[in-house]
DNA sequence: TTATTGAGGTAACACGTGTTAGTTTAAAAT
DNA sequence: ATTTTAAACTAACACGTGTTACCTCAATAA
């Protein structure tokens, strides 16, 4: 009560409370095991840690054990946390995963203002993280990438396409067949002429696959696949929006829109309804992603749900295998089925057609 | 080219390489002055540090420095997250400025599955971070703050209420003031009867201020304020439509609504809608915090504007601050001055009236 | 009595950087 | 010729923990 700023206690004045060797304090609170200590002993020392509030000091114990326990996700941008509901349900998932093992998480964003693109490359060398999740890609950035895998660093990315439960380098489902399924279900509901607006520009790595499972659709039905019903948007509603007003300034028929994910379409909604357009009745549609949201529009949005939380939960279950963390489990287990689905609402017009 | 596993090189192999020594270097590298070095062996130093790819090691250099350039902010809960368009804003604002002033950003939830409420308080005791940023905060929490703050931590947290700008304690707008604008508008349009759905439960800080607000706007007006009027959701859109339901379900009659936050609003667009009951017609609304969604509900939300990023920056000025870093920046220029500003949109039928 | 075992202690080094104290060398100023 | 100064150097400690090698002491087993 004398010092104002109470330095916290180091592992040697516990093992002197506890009246024993900082040797034996490090052995116990590590799990030491085999190395012969009695429950007394280790009872003793686990108690006068926690009366004293001990927490050892975490660079230390980094510098001396040569692991951060820390790893971080590499995003494109910061903004787009705000923009992309799956990307904040995949950052929420994976903080509390991270939690949950004891781990720390970083976010990373390449695309900042004033930021270089490697800059996550740093986090590795200075040692800062032992580990990187890496999520919505850019072809540009296939160079960093391999520079970590060739550096042994533990590197899990997100991938479009689907993947075998032993590769720990990636996880994903098949995009392209999800895209498909939406597709397929305007198609099936009669549609001929239907519309992409994509959530990014071409660049990104993931989206390539959307368009192509929306033109592999329309080839499979023997459909026109006509360029002129693509637009690109980029990321938010407002961008959405805009991409389809552009999609519409054309004239160019269509009777269905499939937008690259949820907030696209709630852009793509207004720029519909402000055109006096009705949803399902004049122009259906079909989101991706299932956001929170998705209920919420006006009509709840037809969507083929994705998997932010099962993909970021399995992402850092291959990550810790790579990591080969003491306190792991059950690494063996990594596996993931998730079942591209339909979450049928009433934007893309079939509930009406059911009723009549 | 030899082995496999390369590890990074240290400040001595740089110093060794580039002829000087390693006193030398770190001299340099941390831009220490009035130590003589001159111009030549500077660059020298750093020609050389860039081409073996230095980077300091993080742990190293905190155990030995005393500090770790990590700040953490803490949050209710990491599924808000995707819930709550307004923390996500602040998470991306707060993890790009971080990123600018070489910080890094950890995120901490206190209500996370299996989680004790102090757990922020392990990463100050294990000397994780520097300081933390506190959203959110519930009152069961402020003991926590207290010891946080007693230990001489540095710590700024969000408040309600309006804060002058020496204080380093806190960051806030007038939150109860916002409310009043906002019920204020309602009021001018004609609307006697007023009700709200908050967007959490009481045992939240921040929601109590909003429903001031809304309570003294009315009184102000000599309008009875009928404790039917009002619900309480629980951040999600979901439960946002919920309480609305709960509300209609009472058979009360409103013609307006205010609610707690944007997100809320969606959910109450919904019930609303389902009810049969037109938007601004029957029910006109109102939200909060101007998400970037908020122009995309239907019809698009008339909203008062609140300020993540602003807020955001300014926190971690005010944090910077009290950690009197080295490379300050600014820190004399604190300074929060942000006008409550209603976006009117469709919602409210402000412009439904402006047109007849 | 003598080996063996369990339970622990002591001492020491390693990890990589920040930082201080004292020293050296060459060039410049007096 | 001597002093001063700039620009380095070397040596050393500190930071707190993980980890290994070796020693001690009592109790037990052979």
């Amino acid at each position: 009560m004398s010092k104002a700023s109470t330095k916290p206690p180091t592992s040697a004045q516990v093992a002197r409370q506890a009246g024993v060797s900082r040797t034996t304090v490090s052995f116990v609170l590590n799990g030491v095991k085999d190395q012969g200590i009695s429950d007394a002993t280790r009872a003793k020392v686990l108690l006068v840690a926690q009366e004293m509030g001990y927490q050892p000091n975490a660079a230390a114990r980094s510098l001396a054990s040569g692991n951060t326990r820390t790893v971080a996700l590499v995003i494109p941008k910061a903004s787009h946390l705000y923009v992309d509901a799956f990307l904040a349900q995949l950052v929420a998932t994976l903080n509390e995963e991270c939690h949950h093992y004891g781990l720390k998480l970083l976010i990373e964003s390449t695309d900042d203002e004033g930021k270089e693109p490697d800059s996550f490359v740093n986090l590795v060398r200075g040692r800062s993280i032992d580990g990187l999740i890496v999520a919505n890609q850019r072809i540009s950035e296939h160079l960093h990438l391999q520079k970590i895998q060739e550096a042994q660093i533990p590197l899990v990315f997100f991938s479009s396409k689907p993947n075998q439960p032993q590769d720990l380098q990636s996880v994903g489902s098949d995009t392209s067949l999800s895209a498909l399924m939406a597709v397929n279900h305007l198609i099936e509901l009669g549609h001929k002429e239907i519309a992409f607006v994509s959530f990014a520009q071409p660049e990104y790595d993931s989206l390539n696959e959307r368009e192509v499972g929306w033109r592999q659709a329309l080839r499979q039905a023997n459909l026109p696949v006509n360029p002129a019903w693509v637009e690109y948007a980029d990321i938010s509603a407002q961008s959405g929006y805009e991409a389809t007003r552009r999609l519409l300034a054309r004239q160019i028929k269509f009777t269905a829109l499939f937008a690259g994910n949820d907030t696209i379409a709630f852009g793509a909604i207004r720029a519909l309804s402000e055109a006096g357009l009705k949803i399902p009745q004049d122009v259906a549609l079909v989101g991706f992603d299932d956001i929170p949201m998705a209920p919420f529009a006006s009509p709840p949005l037809t969507t083929m749900r994705s998997d932010p939380v099962g993909l970021g939960k399995v992402a850092l279950q291959k990550l810790m295998a790579q990591m080969h963390l003491k306190n792991q489990i059950a690494t063996q287990t990594i596996n993931y089925a998730f079942e591209p689905k339909l979450i049928i609402r009433e934007s893309c017009g079939y509930k009406l057609k059911e009723q009549r």
